[in-house]
DNA sequence: TGTAGTAGGAGCGCTGACTC
DNA sequence: GAGTCAGCGCTCCTACTACA
């Protein structure tokens, strides 16, 4: 149906209108014209010529008004609407919002706001036009951008000049950055706008990452584009834009539809990823996110074997699994941090982590063999996954650490408990180098670590064989020495050496055991000790301790003249590897 | 590769001005 | 006085970067 003039210019100042305060320049312009004759069947390129032959004997209507876009055309209308009683002129000059072209739609010919194809402006109108901009009265401004005539009750003034910022840029929207530059109001009081602009229905806001920021586009609701329509805007903003909320329904969708649990490689493909180290990476934060809620979990699954080869070795595989049908508050959590989740973790949220993470999760390294090599896992049946934790850790801060693992490790009994059981009864995966730090402590010289007349609370540490890997096993000392008589065990290195006597340098009791002061250390002998008193400066224990001698200020006087700059850095950089310490 | 520091976005809550 | 709006201090979270 061929466009008529009278209407195209309504639908033009319904595109002045929409441009709101900021205004409509000559390039968005053109393209509005060219989007209302391409709605109309009547493309910007058709020559006359291929319409002639038609006239007379074609059944069809002939075709009316304009036949081509040009300048000339795009002219007509500009000076046509600024006749309009409604429309009026103003400079980008005097008093564009923000003083930044870059973010100023007016001019902006990717702009999808107002066109379904890009009409490209000609260097002669854009010098004649390309600091000027349409705009139009408030009334009519508000019936096209709110959809309702002035009511600042409804629609308070910071509020509505948000709106008219975004309505400005159309289906491509904006990101929450840009209209706090655009705006000029405070950072702080933006976002709190634009989530009552969503209540109300105004606008729609997607959170997502793009200027390598986590932001949120905005949007007209009249402007909320499907799926097939995204990847056209994210061209426009000529950045890469993930969208939480596409990627959720998305990755819900796969996760059912292979049963609740999918490789992550799978994953990574089915979203379209594979290869994308910025994307894979936020992927990682949604999944650790996702899994803190408790909808999922990272399992390692031992992959399908192989028919044909029985003997083939066994591979295992990263993988995920749904544990829930997912709610409002797992796309949330999908999308952000719920509040309170973060670095204030409770111990419920703690508890509920169930997941192999310490930390490592936003390195593609969190899923490493490390994971698979550790004992204590349980094999599904059907799908052998094999679940990593499946008991919540009992570990609260208000529980003195040392206490908890040795009540773990003595309720073991006879048997003793393994290192990754042992993390899951008390702590979880979170604490993990903060346990193994305790657990070196009390057992790496466990007949040192506990005085003698608490002997019987020391932890004694011994090897075992867990797939394959060697791990960790404890034992409190009266279960070891029962494991000893039930012949499972034999004392080892360490436990004969503690059997035998105490180390080289310490005082020996008439009991064979260390001589200890009243607050229950061993008494160190005086022959280690500095002039045999202990009591000496600092200086003096350097000295005794031949510590000058790699000490670079000290040396710093010996230095020969003649050393070339390399041999001088290198005596100044000498560190001794290691201070051995007298016993 | 892991960690610490930094910058920016966003939310919470308080206060003052204004209106009814 | 109650409700609303706007401004702002403080804080947390996230992503990026430098460095060991």
């Amino acid at each position: 149906m061929a466009l008529d003039f009278e209407e195209l210019v309504q639908q033009l100042l319904y595109d002045v209108a929409l441009a709101g305060k900021i205004g409509l320049g000559i390039a968005v312009l053109g393209s509005a014209v060219k989007a209302q004759y391409d709605a109309h069947s009547i493309t910007s390129g058709e020559s006359v010529a291929d319409v002639e032959e038609d006239i007379l004997f074609s059944s069809a209507p002939p075709q009316t008004g304009i036949q081509k876009l040009d300048d000339d055309l795009v002219e007509l209308t500009w000076q046509w609407l600024s006749t309009h009683k409604e429309v009026k002129i103003r400079s980008v000059l005097i008093d564009q919002p923000g003083g930044s072209s870059s973010v100023d739609p007016g001019n902006d010919t990717t702009s999808p706001s107002a066109n379904a194809g890009a009409w490209s402006v000609s260097p002669t109108l854009l010098q004649k036009y390309g600091d000027l901009r349409l705009t139009t009265g408030e009334t009519r401004i508000w019936q096209a951008i709110a959809g309702h005539g002035p009511d600042y009750k409804r629609l308070p003034l910071m509020e509505f000049e948000l709106l008219s910022i975004i309505a400005a840029y159309g289906a491509k929207g904006i990101f929450q950055p840009q209209l706090v530059r655009l705006s000029g109001q405070d950072k702080r009081s933006v976002p709190m706008r634009t989530d009552r602009l969503t209540k109300k229905g105004y606008i729609t806001k997607e959170s997502v990452i793009a200027l390598k920021v986590k932001t949120s586009l905005l949007k007209l609701t009249r402007f909320a584009v499907d799926a097939s329509a995204l990847a056209e805007v994210d061209k426009a903003h000529k950045t890469i834009i993930i969208r939480y909320d596409a990627w959720f329904s998305e990755f819900v969708r796969l996760m059912k539809e292979n049963n609740n649990i999918m490789a992550f490689e799978d994953m990574r493909i089915g979203l379209g990823i594979n290869g994308k180290k910025y994307e894979t990476k936020t992927l990682h934060r949604c999944i650790r996110r996702l899994a803190q809620v408790g909808c999922l979990r990272k399992v390692t699954a031992r992959e399908a074997g192989n028919e044909y080869d029985p003997h083939a070795k066994v591979r295992h595989t990263r993988a995920l699994q749904l544990l829930r049908e997912p709610n409002d508050l797992d796309r949330q959590a999908f999308t952000k941090s719920v509040r309170g989740q973060g670095s204030r973790l409770t111990t419920g949220a703690i508890a509920s982590l169930g997941e192999e993470d310490d930390g490592r999760d936003d390195a593609d390294s969190e899923f490493d063999a490390e994971d698979l090599e550790d004992g204590g896992t349980v094999e599904e049946a059907e799908d052998v996954a094999v679940q990593l934790y499946d008991t919540k850790p009992i570990w609260t801060p208000d529980l003195h650490l040392a206490n908890l693992l040795y009540r773990c490790i003595e309720e073991a009994g006879m048997a003793g408990i393994g290192s990754t059981d042992l993390y899951r009864l008390s702590v979880g995966p979170l604490w993990k180098r903060a346990m193994d730090d305790t657990l070196i402590r009390l057992t790496a010289a466990w007949h040192l670590s506990q005085p003698s007349h608490l002997r019987h609370l020391a932890i004694v540490r011994d090897s075992s064989q867990s797939s394959g890997a060697p791990t960790y096993h404890y034992r409190t000392y009266d279960n070891f020495q029962k494991a000893v008589d039930a012949s499972h065990v034999a004392w080892d290195y360490s436990g004969a050496r503690a059997r035998a006597g105490p180390m080289e340098g310490h005082v020996v009791g008439p009991t064979g055991d260390s001589v200890i002061d009243a607050w229950g250390f061993s008494v160190v002998p005086s022959k280690l000790l500095v002039h045999g008193t202990g009591d000496a400066t600092l200086a003096e224990c350097a000295t005794a301790a031949h510590l000058s001698e790699v000490n670079p200020i000290v040396s710093k006087s010996e230095r020969h003249t003649s050393d070339t700059p390399e041999r001088q850095k290198r005596k100044y950089t000498k560190r001794p590897t290691s201070f051995e310490v007298p016993q």
